[in-house]
RNA sequence: GGGCGCUUAACUCAGCGGUAGAGUGCCACCUUCACACGGUGGAAGUCAUAGGUUCGAAUCCUAUAGCGCCCA
């Protein structure tokens, strides 16, 4: 092994290299199974960045503890395959593309629709691997044989035909209703695009003269008094005794000079406002409902832009907001303007854009959601599909529960065009596959494609099946779906894995499963197997340092390649896996990230530590460096084993319960505080040029196992240090393309060696013990001294006789005596339960401070032993406590009992 | 308005019925032949508040306060 590594650990040198071996190699490519192959699969789905992103710090948290899961998988012999692809996010594309047309002086109008699609693609050919590169970077083992795009053909006509058979279904229909409008996006949006606020605002009362009454008005309240144009009605209570008088009646509208009823309905609620309200139909949802009661016209008052229309006369041409104000300084002028009160309004603003959104009433496409919403919620409820953690079960069973119908149609160019057309000439509606040539009713051959695009949370919810192949019976669909696990930030909960859920449980359960095309109609029994994903884990927010939410107008936005190119991947990725404790966001603080390099800069000299060792030793490549070959010599070597496979074990169950946190945790701890604090050290001894060949090289051979295994057991968490080193083991043969591609270390409870693990705590406390006196002592670090020891347990003497090189290595100790009797000597002694140990040593010690020091210990002892004696005198406890714990107290009680004795005759030989 | 979560050491977080933990930071000493991105030792918390359940509560329940999120 003749590996000269530098002395500290510079990821830059080695990442870049290892990411694109990986993707060169095709090391993490799935082939498709040959037919009868049994071995178990995990697929995994990566939730399609926008082919607009740029990768942020959620992106790296949601593909470290993807890559993670995977690496894990594969290593355990798992048939593994992470999906990645991009998404062709139909608003933030096509803006982007019209933001540069803009610069250019041009109009998205102008160029028309084909023109401008091809400059979008140009743009996704130019800028659109961006993401998918930066996630290269991360070392995120995707199959990248199969990536995807949702505007891909293949993908878009699975789309086509969802769409078709959904509508055959009767699950698709079109019409005209009250949608959410964006005005500047000129597009309708789905519920889930709104983003609502508490805004300070107004409550106006607008009086409106009842027509036949003697200078009577009935007064109404609301918030958006600019849509008083388009009032057909006005609605009070048919319990309110107040306006009982004034049903049936008609009210004339103030501006417009028009005549509205007065109607009774449940829409006006007693308490609210005046308990009238005013009947917009084509400007409100509830009152569209109304409307439909009633049977009252809809008057749109203004056009696509929110501009009021011709419908608004003196109005017409002005913006909704400068309508407003001139509408109520003329309410104002004509004396019909009421009340003006404070009032706490919620304004919906469009996701994207930030513009308040408003109700437009306009032909849309939407999905009759009840059926889909039926299976969503079984599949959840039966424990078909579980989360993680728990509690989104409930969210997502609420939302799903009060879900309404989903407009799926957007007025966009870019996106999956709406596979509908309307015949000029008899106005039929043909929904197909292929683009028809001529009317199914009339014959005509003058048919026009519905110009409108689809939600691309449409196309997004059917990638589960889509891109294994589906509506095509193939042996992809047959061997990875259901997906295993789906892992995702629960912002996109509701917009993507709802809609997953819906969808896959529709189109991969009879009859649309072409899997089971024999099998004809839909059963029960068929809604486990159509389930998108059997898992999914919901992971937190990535915040700043000061908890704060990143955001670019704050200007705390984190850029992962920074932190990258700063720290390394690996620290980054350890750093975002030992933070992701599930239910919490995580407070990103790169100072936690400067511990994780540290922590890759020790393995990286724990490995050349090792290589310098090895070197003419024995060599390293072969089985030498099989676990197997492990041979416990020595208690250390016992011990590190024995630990080893417990830890293998916590950290394979902490994998299991998707808590990374503690699966790094475990790791940090065993590889930095147990093998290099302890047995590194421990072994030392032996690979000195003096010790015996033999001997060496069998330390060596332990050495190199473990230290290969810990690597395996390290690689899912931190890929590429340990692929670096891990290679080097090698000396450039391999057992394994990759470490990635090595076996997972199972960690086997049979090797947990309980007895190495308490005689090695003993010897660790003696000498920290003597450390600690040698700290008190101001003793020269270099300065060896002797030790007086006394076994207060017998048994421990010969434990420390045979460990005797350890002690006084790692704890620079002289000579060891061991005593027959407790010591006399008042100072520079410590006590535990099984020892008393002194360090001889002239320097006289501070006795105030040593006084001090005793009466602290005392006093923590006499509080534990009144604790412990109260609930030992407390027959409850001895009746109801387990027997496990009333012993571990009565054992410690004695403990405590001896050495409060010691050290208060110490006390009183000071005082 | 409905629902959910959080409040533990200076900071960021684990622990979620049986004697308070980690990382970073802090203090002291040490450039010892893997590592100063290091070593050794140390200081530091009435576990938000008030009740209750229990033999026993940071851990379960209730209320209060503060912070945050989702839905309408």
């Amino acid at each position: 092994m003749p590996h000269d590594l530098p002395k500290s650990y510079e990821p830059g040198a080695i990442e870049l290299r290892w990411a694109e071996y990986w993707v060169k190699e095709k090391l993490f490519h799935a082939p498709t199974p040959p037919e009868g192959d049994t071995t178990s699969t995990f697929t995994l789905l990566l939730p399609p960045p926008n082919v607009t992103g740029r990768l942020h710090m959620g992106h790296m948290l949601n593909q470290t503890q993807m890559d993670i899961i995977v690496r894990w998988h594969r290593m355990r012999g798992f048939r593994t395959l992470w999906l990645p692809g991009t998404d062709h996010a139909g608003i933030a594309t096509q803006m982007m593309v019209e933001r540069q047309l803009i610069s250019e002086g041009k109009q998205r109008v102008e160029l028309g629709r084909e023109a401008f699609l091809e400059r979008v693609w140009e743009w996704r050919r130019h800028y659109g691997g961006a993401i998918l590169d930066q996630m290269k970077r991360l070392g995120a083992s995707v199959d990248w044989e199969r990536e995807y795009f949702t505007m891909d053909e293949n993908l878009s006509r699975a789309v086509r035909e969802a769409f078709v058979r959904l509508y055959e279904d009767g699950l698709i229909y079109r019409g005209r209703y009250i949608v959410n409008w964006c005005p500047r996006c000129g597009t309708a949006i789905s519920d889930l695009e709104v983003k609502h606020s508490e805004v300070p605002g107004k409550l106006y009362e607008i009086r409106y003269p009842v027509i036949g009454s003697n200078n009577e008005f009935i007064t109404v309240a609301t918030t958006r008094p600019e849509t008083m144009l388009g009032d057909t009605a006005i609605a009070v209570n048919g319990a309110d005794e107040r306006y009982k008088h004034l049903q049936g009646k008609h009210a004339r509208l103030p501006l417009m000079d028009r005549e509205i009823p007065i109607i009774t309905d449940e829409i006006a609620q007693l308490e609210f406002g005046t308990g009238a309200v005013k009947i917009t139909p084509a400007h409100d949802p509830n009152d569209f409902e109304a409307g439909l009661r009633h049977n009252l016209p809809r008057i749109e008052v203004m056009d696509e832009h929110a501009r009021m229309n011709q419908n608004a006369g003196p109005y017409a041409g002005l913006d909704r907001f400068q309508a407003r104000e001139k509408i109520l300084s003329d309410l104002a002028a004509g004396g019909f303007l009421g009340d003006v009160k404070d009032y706490t309004i919620s304004i919906g603003r469009c996701d994207r854009c930030g513009t308040v959104v408003e109700p437009r009433l306009s032909m849309q496409w939407f999905v009759k959601i009840a059926p889909l919403a039926e299976r969503a919620i079984k599949v959840v409820e039966n424990g078909d599909i579980r989360f993680t953690p728990e509690n989104y079960r409930q969210i997502y069973l609420h939302w799903m529960r009060n879900i309404h119908d989903w407009c799926i149609s957007r007025q966009l160019w870019w996106g999956h065009r709406i596979p509908a057309w309307r015949c000029l000439a008899c106005d039929q509606t043909i929904v197909a596959r292929e683009t028809p040539v001529k009317c199914a009713g009339c014959g005509d051959s003058r048919l026009e494609q519905d110009p409108d695009v689809l939600d691309t949370w449409f196309s997004s919810a059917l990638l589960p099946f889509t891109t294994l192949g589906w509506p095509e019976e193939t042996r992809d669909l047959e061997a990875f779906y259901p997906t295993s696990l789906l892992i995702t930030g629960f912002d996109i909960l509701f917009f993507w894995v709802a809609r997953m859920i819906m969808l896959g449980c529709w189109f991969m359960a009879p009859p649309h499963d072409p899997r089971r095309a024999s099998q004809g109609a839909f059963t029960e029994n068929s809604l486990p197997h159509s389930v998108p994903f059997r898992n999914v884990y919901i992971h937190a927010l990535v915040r700043d340092a000061d908890r704060q939410k990143m955001s670019k107008t704050k200007g705390n936005v984190l850029d992962p390649i920074e932190i990258i190119e700063k720290y390394g991947t690996d620290a980054t990725r350890f750093t975002l896996a030992a933070m992701s404790s599930p239910g919490t966001d995580i407070a990103f603080n790169p100072s936690r990230t400067e511990g994780y390099r540290a922590f890759a800069n020790k393995i990286w000299n724990a490995a050349r530590f090792m290589f310098m060792n090895a070197q003419g030793n024995q060599p390293i490549a072969g089985s030498g460096v099989d676990l197997e070959a492990f041979e416990s010599q020595t208690l250390e070597d016992r011990w590190i084993f024995s630990l080893f496979n417990r830890v293998a074990g916590e950290v394979d169950d902490a994998l299991h319960a998707y808590r990374f946190d503690d699966a790094a945790n475990r790791i940090y701890e065993f590889f930095w505080g147990a093998f290099c604090d302890w047995y590194l050290e421990l072994i030392k001894p032996r690979l000195l040029p003096e010790a015996n060949d033999d001997t060496r090289a069998k330390a060596v051979r332990n050495l190199t196992a473990l230290f290969e295994a810990s690597l395996r057991l390290l690689h899912p968490i931190m890929p590429f240090i340990t692929e670096e080193i891990w290679h080097a083991m090698y000396d450039g043969k391999p057992p394994h393309e990759s470490i990635a591609l090595a076996t997972y270390p199972q960690g086997d409870g049979m090797h947990i060696d309980q007895a190495a693990e308490t005689d090695m705590a003993i010897l660790q406390d003696l000498i920290v013990n003597v450390r600690n006196l040698r700290g008190e002592l101001k003793v020269e670090h270099k300065q060896r001294v002797p030790i007086e020891v006394f076994a207060r347990d017998p048994a421990i003497r010969p434990l420390i006789e045979s460990n005797k090189v350890a002690v006084e290595r790692l704890a620079n100790v002289e000579k060891i005596t061991f005593l027959d009797a407790p010591l006399a000597a008042a100072t520079a002694t410590r006590q535990s339960a099984l020892f008393e140990v002194h360090v001889v040593y002239e320097k006289k010690i501070d006795l105030a401070a040593e006084r001090q020091r005793l009466k602290k210990e005392l006093e923590q002892m006499e509080k534990e032993i009144a604790g412990g004696q109260r609930q030992l005198g407390n027959e409850g406890f001895l009746a109801k406590a387990p027997a496990q714990v009333i012993d571990g107290i009565r054992k410690r009680m004695q403990e405590l009992a001896t050495l409060r004795g010691i050290v208060r005759s110490k006390l009183e030989e000071l005082e």
